[in-house]
DNA sequence: CTGTATCCAGCCGGATACTG
DNA sequence: CAGTATCCGGCTGGATACAG
């Protein structure tokens, strides 16, 4: 089902979709290849467990990632981007290239897995 | 003043400054050519008076928009995008390309005056 | 480990009326 | 025209505890 746009603008839409603080800081550790919830939750930015609980769920909603359980580990539980989250990389992107050039202190920390 | 950031991250201090649902629509508005608070007030998204009011004063505030009053006209007020602002425009770009080919019923309206 | 459940303060934002 | 003021319901999100 589709939800109700307020326009038919793609930038509305999309931010209806990505527009609040936390979706697109998720999406980011995943594009760095983290899969598990304590991974997101042990980002620096403190992301609260039920807010994390949340965006998870509208990011499965909406056909971003995708939830995997493990047969093996009861209560293992991997999430992963679909090519419809992957698509969001350039966006990350000039999020990340607009940060690092317009606001003093921010840099890129590669730690990925 | 530099308020406090979440983390050293671009995405994250970024979205500390665009992450909301109406912010980039007054940028998208302003790049558009619009100036005036009635016009963004007319958009079809159709913002609350107080919500226009803040988002522009944070405009202000973060340095990506400027306020001048007109000395002709008494109580005419213009917008307009300074660089850090128009800087944004490749983010904006992103987000449309991205609703455009991932979310069905959106099209680009050009009606820029 | 992966969540869910609450409590709860504060912010967001729609509607409306009003001011300079 | 360009806002401000206010009411107010609902969402956001931090902290914490608890469950499968």
């Amino acid at each position: 089902m589709q939800s109700q746009h307020r326009s038919p603008c793609p930038v509305a839409c999309t931010l209806d979709v990505i527009g609040d603080k936390w979706t697109l800081l998720v999406v980011r550790d995943m594009l760095l290849g983290r899969t598990q919830f304590k991974e997101f939750s042990a980002s620096p930015e403190k992301i609260a467990t039920n807010i994390l609980t949340d965006r998870l769920n509208k990011l499965v909603e909406h056909g971003l990632a995708e939830r995997q359980s493990s047969e093996e580990v009861a209560g293992r539980v991997i999430y992963q981007l679909t090519p419809k989250g992957k698509s969001l990389k350039p966006v990350i992107r000039a999020i990340a290239n607009w940060g690092l050039k317009q606001i003093d202190g921010t840099e890129i920390r590669l730690k990925s897995k």
